[in-house]
DNA sequence: CTTCGAATTACCCGAATGGGTAAGTGACAG
DNA sequence: CTGTCACTTACCCATTCGGGTAATTCGAAG
């Protein structure tokens, strides 16, 4: 008799909502003779679950999910489970993303177009507790840092400003006077580094400050 | 004695610069048994030659490539043979990336995460010489064409706002004097349904109608 | 308790912007 | 030849914006 669960490889698990995606990028890691997948959604709830169930040694993550995004999955399987070890494999790769992502206790963060062995490579980094971020990575990570977080005002007025609000406007949702918006502008611009409003939307949207839609 | 070229299958080439989502879309795609994968390639040139050697029967091409746009590359393609067909399978769906595809002879417009029956439905509606169009891609593209078009100077201007230019430098980098950039952003303002420079850079981000980078 | 940052409002002023209207040019189509 | 359209410049005027400076309040950190 012996423990059949006792498996040798790396348990992975795959969250993306590309069924094609997770299909090959499947077969790319049951090519390796140490990894196994285990487990793969396209739902980000489901992630959840499916991680309780089957807890995987790692998960491999895309950040756009139908229902709930990447980062609050992420959060939701590490609250339950602060051991999980998780990399975020996705097209995307805004400073905002790459810094929520490492935030909410991401191990790696990688884009889709790794190369096949830099991606197991880091799967077998990672599963050894190591936090591994591609240089590029590390240095956008870097740049967001470096700037001075925004407060929670500045943040309001920057996501009504890259709705196309005017001043008055942005003054009227805030319930202060356009006074105070400018002031809150003039900190922005400062931080952003731009000079007026449309330089600091489209600053925003770049990189990913906020998100349009 | 007989023909070994003669295969009874649809022969398919796959261009998409995810190595791992070639392989799922290629492991998709041979189990059906009417579908082949003849040729593959991340690239948008080596596409171009790669069409000329293996000559499909269909086409399924992401839209970014390295290097060269998959608009290009498909130009490319149907210039040389305009009988090409070319199912565009992509992750983003701008209004103007749709239109872009379908001007340049695309037969059909697809986002990755298309079910996979819809998909190879789609190969063989397209190999019979079908246009497909999604309900929700054909809407979009309705309301693009609705969209009465950016001339060149407008197209020149609404470039340099989206980098964030204020009039007077939009002016120098286009030879002439402020008036004319005035004149052109009020036309631009009609044309976008918007009222002032930061909407209307908003509006062009979002519409895909300029890009970012 | 004191210091500091966030948030708020205020005022001034020059520059930039947006709206309205008009008009001249050249090219291209009917 | 004539009308249409893109492109261009011009002028006027009201509004909005951006920069500079400063004062007050409040809560958190030292």
């Amino acid at each position: 008799m012996q423990k059949v669960k006792k498996q040798k490889g790396i348990r992975v698990m795959l969250v993306d909502d590309h069924p094609a995606f997770r299909k090959g990028m499947a077969a790319l890691i049951e090519s390796e003779p140490d990894l196994i997948v285990v487990a793969q959604t396209g739902d980000g709830r489901a992630a959840i679950d499916l991680y309780r169930e089957t807890k995987p040694d790692v998960v491999l993550m895309d950040l756009r999910l139908p229902g709930m995004g990447g980062v609050e999955a992420i959060m939701a399987i590490r609250k339950e489970s602060p051991e999980a070890r998780v990399i975020v494999l996705t097209t995307f790769d805004t400073d905002e993303d790459i810094y929520r992502a490492i935030q909410s206790g991401a191990k790696s963060f990688l884009l889709k177009d790794t190369p096949d062995d830099e991606l197991s490579a880091t799967i077998r980094a990672v599963h050894a507790g190591r936090q591994v971020l591609p240089p590029k990575v590390a240095d956008r990570l870097a740049v967001r840092q470096r700037r001075a977080d925004m407060t929670e005002r500045e943040m309001t007025v920057l996501e009504l400003l890259t709705k196309g609000r005017s001043n008055k406007e942005i003054g009227s949702s805030m319930f202060v006077c356009e006074d105070t918006v400018k002031a809150h502008l003039k900190s922005l611009f400062l931080k952003l580094g731009v000079h007026d409003r449309t330089e600091a939307a489209i600053s925003a949207i770049r990189h990913g400050i906020v998100h349009l839609e």
